[in-house]
DNA sequence: AGGTGTTGACTGACCAGTCAATCTATTTGG
DNA sequence: CCAAATAGATTGACTGGTCAGTCAACACCT
């Protein structure tokens, strides 16, 4: 299920720094392990870019809050830019990973479309903060992280046209809707979600999670309007009303 | 028409430094008058802001762009927090104007919502730089403009809101969608399309910018499903393709 | 003579990034 | 099995540059 992956902790996603790091590896063998001071960086930036913001805080607040001296940052991180490049990059390659399997199982499109926003709505509240700081400093964000990072973001945006495409050709989904506005519909609707969230705009909670996964869906798909299709949500979902 | 009001220049949006100025309005009674430096100040603004983003443009780049005295940037704003926070309330404000009265006159929801949506995207299609401030630097910008303005954003999301609320209470509308996550989805689309358009993802121009307009309106109502509702739009353009 | 508009040099605070020193663990060689 | 050597981890004071905001003077109008 999607919702396991939102949560992929405890792996330490890798290198990122470049530098050889075989020697912490060899040493997290063992037991408790020492812990692992990059990802208490990492983790705590994130803490602070979602209460400060990026530009708000100094490098000085996130190592404060991981409890290290201020150094240790550089030693992991070539600037306070990578930390939230890293941040960044970790969830969405994840989330890319997911869209590219989704994608690639024979399902209706409904069920994929409600697999990726599954995805995304799980990883807001399994880290909200995470999830705030990727949409509020980079997915955003041009003229800075937003700018960097436009390819990868783009991918996404592709991915999901992709699956939009193939169901216009399936003729489930209208062809007169250009499939790269479908998707980045589709995206929109779920990251303003998220932005409601976020500015406690909309109220937020286990509950009011599931049933957006459904929204999302059943606004895309459906729409609105009464008369319109109004499918089931996971299982079989062909019966009109 | 929608479309005439997005451009609202020439007018001077009047006050929002909130200092008295009677004298500059008097005096632009005359003929061409003294060019204004507040909205050159302003002006200058968007353009920079749009190019180097509000956090990395220092104040004199907004003064070199108007072509004015640094300090001059002072005598009319108190901070340069207030010349974004004067732009944004600028527009922002037109917009709340314009749903409320597009709520008002007795339409059917889709041209209530064609309405909406062709507003903002005029805007954009308008004054490209002004927007893509307003959605980059405050519309999505928690802990820090985002947050000061929250109230005012809030505002809009409601309007539209009780417009979908309405079309529910009409029978229009499907009830099991609450209005407040409809009317989050609806603008959370067309901020995607801004978003395209701004990170140069979706092609821009006219044409497009008319296309999109349906599309919102046409997925967001509709559905993307075939079968779902497929209405004409506002004017003659009932032509699938 | 008084007020508003305009100028740009200056300052005080702030902060990213550097670096030399210290500490800890692992390896080497005797 | 231990001491010296090596390498990485960790520390925090310090620096160099940046920039928002101030202010005293000047310009122009009435």
């Amino acid at each position: 299920m999607s919702a396991a992956r939102a949560s992929g902790d405890g792996t330490t996603p890798s290198s990122q720094t470049g530098s050889g790091e075989a020697g912490a590896a060899a040493r997290r063998g063992g037991a408790k392990a020492a812990p692992d001071k990059r990802r208490l960086i990492l983790d705590a930036a994130v803490r602070v870019f979602a209460r400060q913001g990026f530009h708000a805080c100094r490098v000085a607040d996130i190592a404060d809050e991981a409890g290290v001296a201020y150094g240790l940052v550089y030693h992991y991180f070539g600037s306070k830019d990578e930390v939230l490049d890293t941040l960044f990059l970790e969830r969405w390659q994840v989330m890319l990973e997911l869209i590219r399997e989704v994608d690639a199982e024979p399902l209706p499109v409904r069920e994929k479309l409600r697999a990726i926003a599954s995805f995304i709505i799980d990883s807001y509240s399994h880290d909200p903060d995470l999830m705030k700081v990727i949409i509020v400093e980079v997915t955003r964000a041009a003229n800075s992280f937003g700018d960097t990072h436009i390819g990868t973001i783009r991918d996404a945006y592709e991915l999901i046209g992709k699956i939009v495409q193939q169901a216009q050709d399936e003729g489930v989904f209208k062809a007169e809707i250009e499939a790269r506005f479908a998707a980045m519909a589709f995206y929109g609707v779920i990251e303003q979600l998220l932005t409601g969230w976020i500015f406690d705009l909309l109220p937020q909670g286990e509950e009011e999670f599931e049933r957006a996964k459904s929204v999302v869906v059943e606004t895309v798909c459906g729409g609105l309007e009464v008369g319109a299709v109004s499918g089931g949500t996971t299982a079989g979902n062909r019966l009109p009303r």
